[in-house]
RNA sequence: GCGCGGGUAGUCUAGUGGUAGGACAACGCCCUUCCGAGGCGUUAGCCCGGGUUCAAAUCCCGGCCCGCGCACCA
């Protein structure tokens, strides 16, 4: 086990999950200290793309029925035919190794496998037999309700939420895009074989922006101010670029404005939460590696101890998704686009005449007429037949005219296109806790210490009484009654010697300690202790909160805010 | 899912058939005027199931879990 996973489950940040019944590999629980920092991480992500966006958020079930994944084609892509060689057990993917070798593109269908093997004899490449082809779903299968039930899927993405329900959505931004619509939850996905620590899990936590737009107006408002801006970029020849992000569009590495926005957006994002920059690229997925529903994907990847793993997936999902549902479903899933001016358009109309119709049709007249409305004039040829109530009607020529009049067309119905930034919140996490991770020496010795930044940090401060006896307890649990009020995330301690205080919140990533010494009982200050540095200063106890606010929300220096007690 | 290697206390580790030991951590008391100090004490373990044996942490079989390689990762 790695150092930093070792500490990781010592100090109660994670750990496996079921460990008393053996465990279960691909879940894991958050300890305290796990699940703060998450939440820490969750919070940013909001301010960065749902308030720092024109976008919402909403929350939609973890569980799907069938027809939803059926219309985005999770049904059939995530499901793989799979075939065992009975010589060697080597498995293959059916589809893969059919395409390889015989140069066929097939049905995923255990029924089609099954006869591509027969008919062209296929063998392994160690010349064994292949066993029965075997089907695989990547998506974790329910019953809903009692009996037979409905077939239902635990999701596999969250994005699946938002484009179903887009008809409510739109109507809430008043269907002006763009808009943006975030969700962060849970998703599933019943991995063949998880691994690598919190890497490939079963159940995991995304976060997830589905920006819609107009299919010809990918760009974003504030690309002005990211355009300039240097990144670094692994394009789909595996080709590095070092640029800005305007050339990159320009040289048409990076498909759209909007994606390069998305991009230097989770950088910046990223950045913040104390991701190693050095440590961070954004890869162009091959064309052979896009999921089904994207036309173009970066990812940002970042490197860890598992090498360089993705974090972020940046793709632009077109209308796919909508397209699919609409299909489905039936609804319409468009949004009207007015255009700046209304266009004037001349065509042909079929105008009824009811003076005519009303004598042969009767009560049927009514609904002739409308019907004959919605018949295109360029497309009549003879005589019109209409069907009313299952009834095939001719509809005489004298009962209607064709006009030619001017209309004012104010807009278009269309399918908004999807850029869709997609966050791994559990391997961020691990990244964040990973590229924190430091050793140096204080006075000689080896010290652990998490460098987080300190708005993120699980614990921000602990308050210490110097020595474990009054008076210094007494007040030191009053000093953290107070910052826990205020809103800080404080932990109060009092065990060993305060040496050995200080390094246990030094591993966790504490930023500040607040100590309790015999100068606190003549003047009213306590000393303010620097994770990183180990140094410290003298601040007023009513001066704390002001100060460790401050502090907490910056990257200063402590020694701007006090005398300084300690080198 | 296949192959190889592993699984002893919260963590790390000693233990190749005969009473399961240590370090660190944790907890209690004492001591202690700022960076894992010290003293005394306490808690706590052989992954699960089956087999071989007088006797299994140890040998054998199966399962689960972990690591690595292959495959998989829409």
């Amino acid at each position: 086990m790695s150092e930093i996973m070792e500490m990781l489950i010592r100090r109660g940040f994670l750990w496996q999950s079921f460990e008393i019944y053996g465990g279960i590999a691909g879940f894991i629980d958050y300890g305290p200290l796990g699940n703060g920092l998450r939440r820490r991480i969750e919070n940013i992500w909001r301010e960065f793309f749902v308030i720092g966006e024109r976008a919402v958020e909403i929350d939609c079930p973890t569980i799907g029925i069938e027809e939803v994944y059926i219309a985005s084609g999770h049904a059939t892509s995530f499901t793989d035919v799979a075939i065992e060689c009975s010589e060697c057990g080597k498995v293959y993917r059916a589809d893969h190794y059919i395409k390889e070798k015989l140069g066929l593109e097939i049905d995923e269908s255990v029924e089609a496998v099954k006869s591509v093997l027969e008919e062209f004899n296929l063998k392994c490449e160690c010349g064994g037999k292949f066993k029965d082809p075997e089907k695989f779903n990547l998506m974790f299968e329910t019953k809903i309700g009692p009996g037979k039930g409905k077939r239902g899927y635990l999701r596999p993405e969250t994005a699946q939420g938002i484009f179903i329900s887009f008809r409510r959505l739109s109507d809430y931004f008043r269907d002006k895009l763009p808009f943006g619509v975030a969700q962060i939850g849970r998703s599933y996905r019943n991995e063949i074989s998880p691994r690598q620590g919190v890497i490939r899990l079963r159940e995991f936590n995304q976060a997830e922006l589905e920006y819609f737009v107009h299919p010809e107006e990918k760009t974003h408002p504030e690309f002005e101010k990211y355009k300039s801006k240097i990144v670094k970029l692994l394009d789909k020849n595996n080709v590095e670029h070092e640029i800005s992000l305007k050339e990159a569009v320009e040289k048409d590495i990076i498909k759209n404005e909007l994606i390069a926005y998305f991009i230097a957006k989770t950088e910046e994002f990223l950045l913040n939460l104390g991701i190693d920059k050095s440590k961070l690229r954004f890869r162009q997925h091959k064309d052979d590696e896009r999921a089904h529903y994207a036309c173009d994907c970066w990812d940002a990847e970042v490197l860890t101890n598992y090498g360089w793993i993705e974090i972020v997936g940046i793709a632009d999902r077109g209308c796919y998704d909508l397209s699919k549902h609409s299909k489905h479903s039936g609804e319409d899933l468009t949004v009207f686009v007015p255009y700046k001016e209304p266009i004037k358009v001349k065509k042909k109309v079929i105008v009824p005449e009811m003076s005519k119709l009303g004598p042969i049709f009767k009560k049927k007249a009514k609904k002739v007429a409308e019907e004959l409305k919605n018949i295109d004039p360029e497309k009549i040829s003879g005589k019109i037949k209409i069907i009313v109530e299952g009834e095939e009607l001719e509809v005489p020529d004298e009962c209607y005219s064709i006009k030619e009049v001017e209309e004012m067309v104010h807009g278009e119905k269309i399918i908004p296109h999807v850029i869709e930034p997609s966050f791994g919140l559990d391997r961020i996490t691990y990244a964040v806790l990973e590229h924190s991770f430091d050793k140096d020496f204080v006075d000689g010795e080896e010290r652990k210490v998490l460098r987080l930044k300190r708005w993120v940090a699980p614990v921000q401060i602990a308050v210490l009484p110097l020595l474990s006896k009054e008076p210094f307890v007494g007040k030191a649990k009053e000093i953290t009654l107070k910052l826990k009020k205020a809103g800080f995330f404080t932990e109060y301690d009092d065990s060993g010697s305060i040496g050995r205080r200080y390094r246990r919140y030094d591993e966790i990533g504490t930023p500040f300690c607040i100590t309790i010494d015999h100068q606190t009982f003549e003047d009213n200050t306590v000393t303010i202790r620097d994770r990183d540095t180990t140094s410290q200063i003298r601040v007023k106890i009513d001066d704390l909160l002001i100060v460790l606010s401050q502090l907490l929300n910056s990257d200063k220096d402590i020694k701007e805010f006090g005398e300084i007690f300690r080198e």
